[in-house]
DNA sequence: GCTTTATACATTGTGCGCAATTCAATTGTG
DNA sequence: CACAATTGAATTGCGCACAATGTATAAAGC
């Protein structure tokens, strides 16, 4: 009873987890040419899709926090494959738009997708089916489940120095 | 063509991203009163299933390697939960068991299972299929990849200390 | 027996993911 | 207009995941 409590239990959770943990080893081979990590590329995808996104609009579509895109997206300039820059007239915003050399990756990115359905050897069916098997349980969960968003935490507290359009670095 | 390619594949793997993401938070507060975190959680219900496993074992089952689970099980064991000894016969292997608190804890576990399945809102049978496919995944994954197991890397190289039958700490 | 090779963990370094906190800019209120 | 409250990013700290490397022990090969 118990016994298969615990076991039927890993086996959802785990499932999960685990083939996670294989599709982002999949994407791993395909992605290094591009010289980007998997969480990146996911990031790029949203940016193809589109451009001049702010940072918590990133986070959004991708149920991430700025403790994890910030540093990422400073990478992804590093790598003069994106561009930050503070909005003019908010200058708490940060606007994240694709450079010539991002939008040129979108070309080599093409294959990868399709490489990755071959790496893994799943037909198109199983995919859609999945997917939104998937997509039903996380919309579920971030909708009984408010304290999802980017950061909307506790009231605030107080000042320290940012140079006028540009300090962050 | 492409833009289609570039959204389908975004879902697909995000999903999967996305999902196991939010069911890892999901386990967060149910398992907070236990004192674990969400992967010491699946070490235990392994070691709940069959106990005194080596590191090896341990990641063969979960699909970890050793620099995962060492710190991970040091942190277990600081905790009082597992007991890491080194093999009296082969000093290579280190074999993880429970502690009498790491048994105790099990009972303390047995609501997370529905607990998880009722904060997800799934019933039992979208949870059977939607594991079948995601096992049927990860096999195919891990058979035709080759490059899964613990850390079967590189040949070798040589010698430092390790204090007879007690070192690593 | 002694060297070579394989095995089993441990360590190091990097990049997520996330909670909690900090901070600046904006908005709302008196 | 001064002030508090809110919002948007950045920072800090911790744990996980994983590649690459290091190190000790054991097993093979000669």
């Amino acid at each position: 009873m118990t016994e298969d409590a615990f076991r039927l239990d890993r086996q959802l959770c785990f499932a999960l987890h685990a083939t996670s943990r294989a599709i982002t080893q999949a994407y791993g081979p395909l992605l290094a040419p591009l010289g980007v990590t998997y969480p990146q590329y996911l990031v790029l995808l949203v940016l193809w899709e589109q451009d001049e996104l702010t940072v918590s609009g990133l986070g959004e579509r991708l149920f991430l926090d700025s403790g994890t895109l910030t540093p990422l997206l400073k990478r992804l300039e590093t790598q003069g494959i994106v561009a930050r820059q503070r909005d003019a007239k908010d200058e708490r915003v940060v606007r994240v738009s694709l450079t010539a050399a991002g939008e040129r990756l979108r070309r080599k990115a093409e294959g990868v997708a399709h490489g990755v359905a071959c790496a893994i050897g799943v037909d198109e069916d199983e995919i859609a089916t999945l997917r939104e098997r998937l997509q039903t349980i996380l919309v579920r969960f971030h909708e009984t489940n408010p304290t999802n968003p980017t950061n909307a935490t506790n009231p605030a507290t107080r000042p320290r120095p940012r140079a006028k359009k540009q300090a962050s670095r």
